[in-house]
DNA sequence: ATGAAAGCGCTAACAT
DNA sequence: ATGTTAGCGCTTTCAT
């Protein structure tokens, strides 16, 4: 801890008396109405009397009972929880993914929980295997690619499972989101058709971001189609800023100042980049072209927009909880379902027409 | 769901056999160690032979055995969760406090499970229901300001509680944050020190956003006591966006042509506001002054370093997981701490040496 | 070093 | 409409 920092004496140094927290044969006591009658009230479940509703309700309240889920989930072997892996909060696009899940969840008993795997794969399994042991409801996991071990828990846990973001390999169970290699050939193919010829690509260092990969992957591969090539890379560690596009723009166009388009691996490096360009004096998109990639809302509103292609994380989110929750409200046709979802190319200010 | 969609016909159509999930008792019949051993090679209790401690990690493993943490829990009343509850995660703001509270549990048995609010007392409270229901082992929550009935739930969960960001108020338990009213006075001092005098404030509209409102109220008050006050203020919905920045400070500057310093609440709009006073030439630092607030790192790298103040998010989720950490190894003086971070202003380049 | 028995706090299933 | 009984799958405690 820094020393721009103090501490005040603690406050009065208890926090809630050590009395043992209450349970259903408190309010059972306190309402004089048996446990199980009070357990029907509290869950809605079966025929109540208006009248002892209301003394259970009151009683419930006046001591403040909170009812013990881990004693409800064992008796029922029902529990309400969606696990949601995903590897990183630190980006713009898991956050919005788990908005889209905590929307639909919202409608429904469903609560989502969230582990972070740091793109490890170890991380992952660990997480994985500890969120397992709570006997959630469902699983929503970015990515197919994982350890067999992984791969193996999830297919023997007996729940559904819906692999986001990504669809170019074998799901487990459901699969939601799109094909980046095709989200690259698309947007190789606007750069093509534009006419641009000596491009330049800028992406993360990361070997497990399997789908910034993909869409390198199958960006390299339409251009090459068409006899052109990469000019040049440049990757990077770290997070993802407006700096770290400036730096790796300025980087490459100083070793090859005849480029003419850059791709880069998401959008915010790409805002980075297209900063330092504008300052640099560069023709955009008439000398220079540039090109993000997720369709980050919050950018827009920079000098020109950044063509980019739309990771539709919103949706994705949205339509993962709702086969989970479709399989936990028992349909037998929710589970297995492939959802591909198709993203706009948006070519914003920074890509000419051809 | 958009028609850019389709679903490709079920895999197979199944998610794992319907068997029933595997129990201690199978593991313990694959090897022939009664239950309760297994149990003691599980968690690493108690003496166990090597050579029982291998049949049983081998029967285990082999069958894909993950314990049952609901059994486990409500034997041993022990839960190795910690409550997490943020406003939001559309913000760069709370992702780094949960990053910061993540890094220290890592080193611990304990687990944050998240829960997010939207900035509603309502949902603050259903959420905060709903995570005592599973018995954690400590809270974490943003902000002091709650309702009664969320406010008893915390006293009486007999737990630790850690309440984060903002210092300015009464804490139930512990809490680690910065002074948001000193935030205020102290950019406020630095714009008056600057010799700035025509000052428009640009913010969120959103009344349950209590830091914003004590950085506003501790700005207003100390430029009031220099004879100075706010002349034009522009209020917001929904997220912040460079979007959003750039149509505030347009309408702003519009009716106030006369303006020389732009105090944001956050660092995003600052940023849009910052873009668009550059575009329109306005000669910044020198006749024009802005500030935000956060010290979002993925900003550097604007053609210009935005003024703000550091809210020291990652040293927050750092400092109250530390807490919790140290209240559930048994610390008995780890309760009830008051933390007060001092964070530093950052004065950039849009903010004039005097 | 290993096992047997008794519950943790609740709910399903069956009374009444 | 309400009560009774028997577990859910573990861990605790006490034997051996």
């Amino acid at each position: 801890m820094s020393n721009d920092t103090y501490r005040r004496a603690s406050g009065h140094g208890h926090h809630g008396d050590p009395r043992r927290p209450l349970t259903l044969r408190d309010v059972s006591e306190a309402s004089g109405v048996s446990e199980m009658t009070v357990s029907r009230v509290l869950r809605n479940r079966g025929d109540v009397s208006a009248a002892t509703r209301e003394r259970v309700l009151a009683a419930a309240k006046r001591l403040g009972y909170v009812p013990n889920k881990i004693a409800g989930a064992l008796a029922s072997s029902r529990v309400n929880l969606v696990a949601v892996i995903v590897p990183s909060l630190s980006n713009m696009v898991f956050p919005e993914v788990v908005n889209g899940i905590s929307h639909v969840l919202e409608e429904t008993e469903l609560q989502p929980v969230l582990g972070v795997t740091h793109y490890t794969p170890e991380q992952e399994e660990k997480v994985l295997y500890e969120m397992l042991s709570w006997r959630p409801s469902g699983v929503i996991i970015a990515g197919l690619e994982r350890t067999d071990s992984a791969q193996a828990m999830l297919r023997n846990a007996g729940i559904p499972v819906v692999e986001i973001m990504d669809v170019d390999g074998e799901a487990i169970d459901s699969c939601v989101g799109i094909s980046h290699r095709r989200a690259g050939r698309d947007m190789a193919k606007a750069i093509i058709e534009a006419g641009y010829k000596r491009i330049g690509v800028l992406g993360t260092k990361m070997p497990q971001d399997h789908r910034a990969r993909k869409r390198l992957a199958g960006f390299e591969e339409t251009i090459r189609e068409v006899g052109l090539e990469i000019v040049d890379q440049e990757f990077y560690d770290g997070t993802s800023g407006l700096g770290k596009g400036r730096e790796m723009t300025e980087a490459m166009l100083t070793r090859n100042p005849d480029l003419d388009f850059l791709y880069y691996s998401n959008d915010m490096i790409g805002a980075g980049g297209l900063l330092y360009c504008q300052e640099m004096g560069y023709d955009i998109p008439g000398k220079l072209g540039l090109a993000g990639f997720n369709g980050i809302e919050m950018l827009d509103g920079l000098p020109r927009k950044l063509a980019t292609i739309d990771s539709c994380r919103r949706e994705i989110g949205e339509a993962a909880a709702r086969i989970i929750a479709e399989c936990a409200s028992g349909d037998p046709t929710a589970a297995g379902q492939q959802v591909v979802l198709l993203p706009k190319l948006e070519p914003g200010d920074t890509l000419r027409k051809h």
